[in-house]
DNA sequence: GTGAAAGCGCTAACAG
DNA sequence: CTGTTAGCGCTTTCAC
């Protein structure tokens, strides 16, 4: 059974395309077209079962109507969230989004964007990127591709922005740390960190310690592989607790990290918090109910998510690249990962 | 700057489209063109910067190249790690994927799948669908579309299907409790409980019961409602643990559900395992880490992604509807929080 | 108020 | 070996 088009629709009531066209895109009345023969064409077009062909009118119009989004795995609940919201915000405006996951790998994420900009041709995309080159970018800037960036910045390229205070966050929970009464405080990282959340996330760490008039030490912030998270993250630990660095504390850089560190404590036989604290940039439901509940950096997801079509929205209504950042705060969320709050 | 079409290049170097688009299709050995001919076509289309704009062939060939996903919520990890196995496995042809989430409200996944369907073309469709009513998937079958179920099956309604052995998965469950020493297992479901994979789950726990001689008490099993699953859980579990029901153990029917039922028992200030046992089906990575470590079911997410995908390919290939069931074989994985093994 | 016709970029049947 | 042509389903300009 063939799928209706308007010709079809056209050809059962005698009258043209165009009109069936007009009537059916909401146009019929700035063309003055007469109430009667409105009805008659929707009438028709739900006997018949119509819907417009996506790609017949993309072709056309030159819009397809779909958004591209990119990040660094979908199955990581933080990405999964956004997506969710990105998707809602979009559907509400009749796009559909296509997601893609680059692994980290930025080659992968160059081909994925070109995939989408030059063969889908997504109207906009939305990512979080990988890359460290601004190429690409350029490439995509000098074309007005309506694109904005989340989670991460892509260092001296300037574009829309939605993200969080990273630095501030970062600095918040070290404070929080050393309120608590911890001294030496160590970090986990990832690597390699060219990341620019992951920075933003180390100097406020380093901020606080200056602050608090803590010397920093360098042993203090460990980084772990991201392609073998597991075995780095267990060497990372024992460094960081080993008698000669004897940390008291551990700031883990995301939630990845943060649960690998739990295995590598728990592995040790190593108690949370009375031998060692532990915090986590980047809350997961998860978190609530770990063994002991983690004291974490919330990020406000959904708003991340909200911001970030509006943005897009507005480069593509405006069908040109623009910039504007959005830096949206994060939320310290006290559990029991550090022992008792003291303040 | 306008992108370069079949047209440019053809005009460029002389030639006509259809030689273009041979050459660049790899068709053309089969039809003998000559070397030289192609190598220059591909030099100029990747001068050109050439990319094939997919809503033009497909508006041609009527393959869209996308096929489209449609789960509850993609923010759920389950389906979130689903949807990026997936997306993988079928990028790997050359299709792209559209998700959508249908918030387990049915006329939103009707919607979402007439979308996809009628407006995008998607060339196949995999859903872990919310409904009850067959008719729309009817209508898809005798219109031979390619569909394949996955986690949840429609009762009465025959397609390809991917799952797990829900039956069996909670009846090693139950039995893992009643040899771990309980003798009243408690129970808390979702309801509405129309969907399939739950009332496998109830039928599994109630056979294991039945085999081990215990008389099922109807108090045992507690719903919670999905549109409230904070309150309502709240409820369940204070229901269960009262003295007149006085569970010695909880089975949560998914990830969802335990993780409020942990909240809700910490709020009683009950200890796991020691006043209240606690397992679920599907496993998370965060149960991992739980307060205790959480003894789950867990479904091979990867695998699921793999044989929806397999299952639907077949389909596209061949053009039409298809039934082949596939179930696949859950893992008990005992951490904590029923106590010690007994076995 | 309505219709005819062109054309988006591509593929495929057919011709030479 | 290569080119001509038609047409997928839609929107839009222009004409009446």
């Amino acid at each position: 059974m063939k799928r209706a088009s308007l010709k079809d629709i056209a050809e059962a009531l005698n009258v043209s395309k165009t009109l069936v066209s007009l009537v059916l895109n909401n146009k019929a009345d700035e063309w003055g077209i007469s109430e009667e023969t409105q009805k008659k064409v929707r009438k028709k077009a739900e006997e018949l079962n119509y819907y417009p062909n996506q790609m017949a009118r993309g072709l056309r119009t030159g819009k397809s109507n779909i958004i591209g989004l990119v990040v660094a795995d979908i199955s990581n609940p933080f990405y999964a969230k956004i997506s969710r919201t990105i998707e809602f915000e979009v559907a509400r405006l009749g796009y559909h989004l296509l997601v893609c996951s680059s692994d980290e790998v930025e080659e992968k994420e160059i081909k994925l964007i070109e995939l989408l900009r030059d063969r889908q041709r997504v109207e906009g995309l939305i990512v979080a990127t990988t890359q460290q080159n601004a190429e690409q970018f350029n490439q995509l800037k000098k074309q007005q591709y309506p694109l904005v960036f989340i989670d991460r910045k892509l260092p001296g390229f300037s574009a829309s922005y939605v993200g969080v205070d990273n630095n501030k966050g970062a600095y918040q929970m070290a404070e929080h740390l050393i309120k608590s009464g911890f001294k030496k405080i160590g970090m986990v990282n990832i690597s390699p960190m060219h990341l620019s959340t992951l920075n933003e996330r180390v100097d406020g760490y380093k901020d606080a310690l200056k602050k608090y008039g803590i010397k920093f030490n360098n042993d203090w912030v460990q980084s772990v592989s991201y392609n073998d998270i597991g075995n780095t993250t267990n060497e990372a630990v024992n460094k960081l607790l080993s008698p000669s660095v004897g940390v008291e504390a551990i700031f883990t850089v995301n939630n990845y990290v943060a649960i690998n560190c739990l295995q590598a404590i728990h592995k040790l036989k190593k108690r949370i918090p009375q031998d060692v604290a532990i915090v986590c940039f980047d809350d997961l439901d998860a978190f609530n109910f770990s063994h002991p509940p983690l004291t974490t950096v919330a990020q406000p997801v959904e708003d991340i998510g909200v911001e970030s079509v509006k943005l897009l929205m507005k480069q593509i209504d405006g069908k040109k690249f623009s910039v504007s950042e959005k830096i949206l705060p994060t939320k310290l969320i006290i559990r029991e990962s550090c022992g008792s709050v003291v303040a």
